[in-house]
RNA sequence: GGCGCCUUCGUCUAGGGGUUAGGACGCGGCUCUCUCACGGCUGAAACACGGGUUCGAUUCCCGUAGGCGCUACCA
């Protein structure tokens, strides 16, 4: 009796886990598949993020496949740019293009036999039809017919194969006439796609259209014909891709459906867009040259145009900003925490922590997370931003120096751009000075006092320990009753050139006495 | 136009039937100070609107409005 009941129960956690087990062994899989027609876009960027994230937290891969099939928008050297950009920003692929795997060809315009193999199921189904419009026929009956659709309820008044007869459409064929495959939709069912961050949305098929799958004009599948069919073929677990999606993911569901891949289905996961910073609308590369920031990761020559549109990485930023920026854009850990590595977010991202609405872009925030991120690197390995010009003016310094002037101006610098104009004083003696602190602060008595300044900095030995020759010269101010400000404020002028820069020791030190004396003296001749 | 998605400070967002609606960027003030920054403290700043449901809605439901997306032989 005992052994039956436990046996029951047994069989019922067999089944149980048997069960879960099912869903949760299939392998993560996770694909970015851009398509190369320019630039890849920042939003673009964060859906390949996103899509890293996942896969890595679940141990799963992450695929690169190029999305070529529109031969007419092809761009020369954007496959390159992806995957020079995704690199530096530390987006890494475990297969793909330019990587390999035992799914290759990752290239669409390479896996032309497959798609045809596919196409020509789904005809012979009767899921699919040839359609000889011409697109300027098409063109027509949509100017003449307003909100003209071609789906069951125009398909008849057309020219395919459905509407012609048999003999017709082979003589067409004979004849080598230019045809595409429309995917043949029946109305009135209820389509159902499960959004891992929206939900269920609900979709009538009656409003869809008859898509092209396929173009015999090139013998290429469409996106959504090619999408389907690489994705099943890669066995792609996950789809992670933006909101401009989702109108066409019940035609993907039917798709699958069509194929009798439904068991293998990838589940859904639709990301809300960039918005523009001001005004509402789809984040553009026309945005970032208008507002003045990239919107590319890295920099873009357009083949076509000769344009060159900045990147992020030309304009200083370090790939660890721009990959914390874009991971808090749309999503969240549900904390105060604002700064993540890459090996953080893999562990704390989630979809349904994804939130829904468009973010507008933030370039304010950017610039703070660069600067959070630049305070965070070692001096040594800012140096040699800063060697690179001094070798390009043929100014010698030491290593120690450089890191030391760093070390002096790093807090006050957002990119690492900004690190040569902190620092440059410390290699380059001031000719002349700036007009309105000179008027500010370079008083009647500042010759003078200076002058009293020089003479007691000619007593000071070494300017090597701050805080004493501070304390001297501190000193020095109080017993003459001197005000500290009309003294150290010159001061500054004449050693920087402006009212700026770190405490005016530290300068001192990095500058060493004979410098730091022959400044003084130099200025004193020129300023009036 | 049709279809779909969305709606908390200016921006990114947390929250969720009863909260002083929290954080961050930006902005203002104070502070630090030899300058400029950084930092610290602090201030102003939000639940789109209208109906329900409820003892009570910013939160749930329904509308409306607004925004966005899609509506190609582009992806």
């Amino acid at each position: 009796m005992m052994v039956i009941v436990a046996q029951t129960i047994m069989s019922h956690i067999t089944i149980s886990l048997f069960h879960s087990s099912v869903m949760t062994q299939r392998r993560v899989r996770v694909r970015f598949a851009p398509s190369p027609t320019g630039a890849l876009h920042i939003g673009g960027v964060r859906t390949a993020l996103y899509n890293y994230l996942f896969a890595k937290q679940h141990g799963g891969d992450m695929v690169l496949r190029i999305e070529d099939t529109d031969s007419a928008r092809f761009v020369p050297g954007a496959e390159d740019y992806i995957i020079e950009s995704l690199a530096w920003l530390g987006i890494q692929f475990d297969e793909g293009v330019s990587f390999g795997g035992k799914y290759a060809p990752y290239r669409q315009s390479e896996r032309k036999e497959v798609y045809q193999r596919y196409v020509k199921q789904l005809l012979d189904a009767g899921k699919a039809y040839l359609a000889f419009d011409t697109p300027a026929q098409l063109e027509a009956k949509r100017a003449a017919v307003p909100n003209f659709q071609y789906d069951a309820s125009t398909r008849a008044e057309m020219c395919n194969s459905l509407s012609l007869s048999a003999d017709e459409v082979s003589e067409r064929l004979a004849r080598g006439e230019q045809y595409i495959v429309r995917v043949k939709i029946e109305p009135h069912e209820d389509i159902v796609v499960h959004d891992l961050i929206r939900g269920d949305v609900h979709i009538q098929s009656t409003i869809l259209d008859d898509k092209a799958l396929y173009k015999s004009a090139d013998n290429l599948p469409t996106y959504h014909l090619a999408n389907i069919v690489d994705d099943h073929l890669m066995e792609i677990s996950h789809v992670i891709r933006g909101e401009e999606w989702l109108p066409s993911a019940p035609l993907h569901v039917l798709l699958y459906r069509y194929f009798g891949w439904e068991e293998t289905m990838p589940q859904f996961a639709h990301l809300p867009l960039l918005l523009k910073p001001d005004g509402n609308g789809k984040l553009s590369k026309r945005d970032g040259d208008r507002l003045g920031f990239p919107v590319f990761p890295i920099e873009w020559h357009d083949p076509g145009s000769g344009e060159k549109s900045s990147g992020y990485r030309e304009a200083g930023y370090l790939p660890e900003a721009v990959i914390n920026f874009l991971a808090l854009l749309g999503w969240n850990p549900g904390t105060d925490q604002e700064l993540f590595t890459m090996d953080e977010l893999i562990r704390l991202f989630s979809l349904d922590r994804c939130s829904k609405s468009g973010a507008k872009f933030d370039y304010e925030k950017v610039k703070w997370f660069n600067h959070k991120y630049l305070q965070q690197q070692a001096n040594s390995v800012l140096a040699p931003y800063i060697a690179a010009e001094l070798a390009e003016r043929g100014i010698a310094s030491s290593p120690q120096k450089i890191v030391a002037a760093i070390g002096a101006i790093k807090e006050r610098a957002t990119f690492t751009a900004d690190l040569w104009e902190l620092c440059a004083f410390f290699f380059v003696a001031p000719v002349t000075f700036n007009e309105k602190d000179i008027q500010k602060r370079w008083k009647e008595e500042t010759p003078e006092l200076l002058h009293a300044l020089l003479e007691k900095l000619e007593t000071i030995d070494s300017f090597d320990d701050i805080e004493a020759t501070e304390n001297d010269v501190k000193t020095w101010c109080q017993a003459r009753e001197y005000n500290l400000g009309a003294v150290m404020n010159p001061f500054r002028l004449t050693l920087v050139g402006e009212m700026k820069g770190p405490q005016i020791f530290v300068i001192t030190q990095l500058l060493g006495k004979h410098e730091t004396v022959k400044r003084l003296r130099y200025a004193l001749e020129t300023i009036k």
